[in-house]
DNA sequence: CTTGCTACCGTACTTTGTACGCCTTACTTT
DNA sequence: AAAGTAAGGCGTACAAAGTACGGTAGCAAG
């Protein structure tokens, strides 16, 4: 029986790991939808068929980049032990990968059931909060929650970059006396400036679950 | 110069209602990776071209169904004067439009910048929030939470009802004892029982602005 | 009847995913 | 070294979908 030689003869063999890390770096910088199997193959200096025998189909690259990404999900600091500042650690470090990839998110969403890491992040999650008490069915309310609000703001953030502003304010223009508070508070619709935001709205919803729930430590 | 006369002169002519209407019914039943101009066309009795004479491509008959969906987001009830539960008349209702329409979310998220009746939804919001004397920054950042919270739900259950649970409970079959307790909790991840959730939070993200801006009505 | 407008249609080009089968290369086995 | 073989890469081609472009039919106004 053959047995795969595990050492590299060549530069610029095409592997998943390569037609994944380029196809990342397609979507980050051009988006999803910039994202094709013809573009990916010049990028790698190859024919578009060639990707095929690497992965089954597209989705197949999509799995693969959502995977990589979701491999970063669990962070580096050393969990905490009480509940809640562990809980908070998962979700900055989710929030984290939605900033660090925002083009992404559709990919990193649907990370959380569909690949290992993204798995092993909400396994890490439901241990946490079944620990402290949680019955099964509030934990997932708490998933429910806290992800949508995670994730929420990452669509909302995501949206404001792919719609152009000028767009927006041009149509404004035309009739800018039907909306006068909007044309207030105007471009800082379109500014998300993470962190606090995010950080805050965290803590609020965490901070009520603890009373909730009733369990300290 | 010619006037339209705007007699109806046969049944089943091609409008943009008609048109929009159809749009959503698909969009509704098979989501919208399965609305495309041909299947419109068919649905519509016409062939493709001729819906290019109502709209001048399939952009704009997305942002007509965006429009239609958000006609409904300022809701029917009377304003409340007190700002808190004006807010959350107004979230409740966009609320609503993603519950009544999920497979459109997409739709909706961009609607409150790019539609007329997203922009009245928007501009209302801001006003009450301003003349109950948040500033910009702070009007700004009780959307980008407030939004994200509601958004962020409908995606989340957008995801979960895409997302087979059959496949995902395929996926984990084989390595169980791996994710123990995702495994316990299980398919309440993929079960949003919306209103009280949804109600819960977004009180209590209403109740901390409202503490943080000081001001009661 | 002619002119011209409105609604609709037929054809065809483009982009994108991917099925299918060929070719080359390089390693294994003799 | 000769020969087989499998893995990796490639060329062609087809299907689905958006839509440009030009046509046609029927009705209104002159």
């Amino acid at each position: 029986m053959p047995v795969a030689t595990e050492i590299e003869r060549k530069r610029e063999t095409l592997t998943p790991q390569r037609i994944v890390t380029l196809a990342l770096e397609i979507i980050d910088e051009d988006g999803l939808e910039a994202f094709n199997m013809r573009r990916l193959a010049a990028e790698a200096g190859v024919q578009p068929m060639s990707l095929y025998h690497h992965f089954p189909n597209k989705q197949a690259i999509l799995d693969g980049v959502g995977e990589a990404i979701a491999a970063a999900a669990l962070g580096a600091s050393p969990p905490d032990p009480r509940w809640q500042a562990r809980v908070r650690q998962l979700f900055m470090g989710l929030h984290a990968l939605a900033e660090a990839h925002p083009r992404a998110l559709p990919l990193i969403s649907t990370a959380v059931l569909r690949t290992p890491s993204g798995r092993r992040w909400m396994e890490e999650l439901m241990r946490v909060l079944l620990e402290a008490g949680f019955s099964e069915d509030r934990a997932a309310t708490v998933y429910h929650v806290l992800g949508a609000h995670t994730l929420g703001l990452g669509y909302a953030r995501m949206l404001g970059d792919e719609l152009q502003t000028t767009d927006i304010v041009a149509q404004l223009a035309g009739h800018w006396e039907d909306y006068p508070h909007l044309l207030r508070v105007g471009l800082r619709l379109a500014v998300w400036d993470g962190p606090g935001e995010f950080e805050t709205g965290l803590d609020v919803l965490i901070a009520h679950f603890a009373t909730t729930q009733g369990v300290s430590a």
